[in-house]
RNA sequence: GGCUCUAUCGUAUAGUGGUUAGUACGUUGGCCUCUCACGCCGAUAACAGGGGUUCGAAUCCCCUUAGAGUCACCA
């Protein structure tokens, strides 16, 4: 058996959806699993839907992922150019052969022609009307510049079957395939000509895409046949949904690779939580390093039906890649976020600490530390703890104390404001959970807050933490 | 509409003729605890419907229903 060599075909329209990068990353796993090889090409044969750095975003997503391509466009390879638009007199050689050999022909129609073509369904079929044109007559337009069309003759009998690695045998009828568009009148081939050529042309033995490809293969195999070309293996995938029945698209505004950087997503929780989405492992394992879906990724393991993005299950799995960060890491990672914070001189350390194991994706930081440099009235109703037995009259009563202890207090931090004040509830016969309590409400006047008492008085430092005391004894006695 | 494909808890899935239908997220009860979070223990909830085949069907077949894809000089 030759070396498998996949491939992923994107067209340069702007952005790498996340459906697009499950195709890349399953090739690529795939292609990995089998030694085999993975290959870039891109596909922009559409002038008009070029969209400028677009390929640059291609290259940087696949990178940055981990989805190293053995051959692409720049990173060169024996089978380039891997752009097709680098390709273009390829293609009208491979379309005059198929014209020879009676599996193509010259098309003249106009436009308007087309259009008047009867409606069956709501689709309009070519009725092969240029495949009666004589050879005078087709040399003769050409002679005098006529523009043309090159259009594949399908079979109007018979039917078409091959073998699909997920979904098994497809059969369709020949008399449901149009006479499609090889060649356009521009001179590029349409991407369904372009990427049968190519494929061949690269070698390429295995096809990894999209569901939406499954009917239109057989005229991609009836093109393989006609140049007596071998076909490759087929694998389609089942799309990636919003919801039951609207296709996860930018189109729509949902959220592309990039948008869930930007969300606050860590690449490797992304590919780790789309590798799921349409696939599972032998065995139950959910959370899985690039290394171990290597390892692990087989194609039987594909799914045959949509798959419903879940974002609530992409951030628990971006909590779990938050948590076993090293501090360092998740830092410098947080960077970004925590200045939109206006933290000051609020110790960056110990806000991370806090933190780290409170957020599932970054994003959430703004909101979670904005008591850390907003602070004002207090409901008294939050000094109210059933359990602890605090309320407000407590909360006037001790407050004081606290101040009194933490003034002098000598070093400011968690270790000794917490003992400090368990100390201060000791000596003052109430249950910790009071003090810690009522001194949490007081420092922030939130119910819920990441952390306790004496990490956030750590962070606030000492001066800040008086002013907030007074500040809520003011309130208390107001 | 024609053609093709799909159908297990809300979501992602395990399951390939015999299981108390498993797991994870979510939701939820509890424990732990200076609130929250983490962690731990429990609960919740599914074979779309109807016919077959079979001693036996989530698993095989058919129909219905629902959904998706496709029918371009787009990819």
């Amino acid at each position: 058996m030759s070396e498998l060599r996949t491939r992923f075909a994107p067209s340069p329209t702007g952005y790498l959806h996340i459906g697009g990068l499950r195709t890349a990353l399953y090739s690529y796993l795939y292609a990995k699993k089998m030694n085999g090889k993975f290959i870039l090409r891109i596909e922009d044969t559409d002038q008009g839907r070029y969209v400028d750095g677009a390929v640059e975003i291609i290259y940087r997503t696949l990178r940055e992922t981990g989805i190293m391509y053995d051959e692409g466009p720049d990173v060169g390879g024996d089978y380039g150019p891997y752009i097709q638009s680098e390709r273009k007199n390829e293609y009208l050689f491979y379309a005059e052969k198929l014209v020879e050999s009676g599996h193509a022909y010259y098309c003249f129609c106009s436009e308007e022609r087309l259009a008047s073509l009867p409606d069956i369904n709501g689709a309009r079929r070519y009725d092969k009307h240029c495949l009666n044109l004589s050879k005078e007559e087709i040399a003769e337009r050409l002679a005098r510049g006529d523009k043309y069309v090159i259009r594949q003759n399908m079979p109007v009998t018979g039917n078409s079957t091959y073998h699909d690695v997920v979904y098994g045998d497809i059969t369709i009828e020949n008399s449901e395939l149009e006479d499609q568009i090889l060649i356009k009148s521009d001179g590029m081939p349409t991407y369904n000509f372009a990427n049968v050529i190519d494929d061949h042309l690269m070698g390429i033995n295995c096809v990894m895409r999209g569901i939406e490809y499954l009917s239109s293969t057989p005229k991609y195999n009836l093109l393989y046949d006609a140049f007596g070309w071998e076909r490759p293996v087929y694998i389609h995938m089942p799309p990636i949904m919003k919801d039951a029945q609207h296709k996860l698209s930018k189109r729509n505004g949902d959220a592309s690779y990039e948008d869930l950087i930007k969300k606050g997503f860590l690449k490797d929780a992304i590919i780790n939580y789309i590798a799921l989405l349409g696939w599972s492992p032998k065995d139950d394992s959910e959370k899985m390093s690039f290394a171990e879906l290597q390892r692990k990724f087989d194609v039987s393991g594909i799914n045959k039906s949509p798959s419903i993005f879940d974002p609530m299950k992409l951030a628990w799995l971006n909590s779990l890649y938050i948590k076993e960060m090293p501090p360092e890491s998740f830092a410098e990672y947080a960077k970004p976020w925590l200045e939109t914070c206006y933290l000051k001189d609020f110790d960056k350390r110990l806000v991370c600490k806090l933190i780290q194991s409170r957020i599932e994706t970054f994003a959430e930081i703004e909101d979670k530390l904005r008591f850390l440099v907003e602070f004002g009235d207090i409901d008294d109703g939050l000094y109210v703890n059933q359990k602890q037995k605090a309320d407000a009259a407590l909360a006037k009563n001790i407050l004081p104390k606290i101040k009194d202890k933490l003034y002098v207090l000598k070093n400011w931090d968690n270790q000794n404001l917490f003992d400090t004040l368990v100390e201060l509830s000791a000596e003052l016969d109430c249950k910790k959970g009071a003090v810690l309590w009522i001194a949490r409400v007081a420092l922030t006047g939130l119910a819920v807050t990441p952390g306790g008492a004496s990490e956030i008085a750590e962070i606030l430092g000492k001066e800040e933490t008086l002013r907030r005391i007074d500040c809520a004894i003011m309130q208390l006695n107001a």
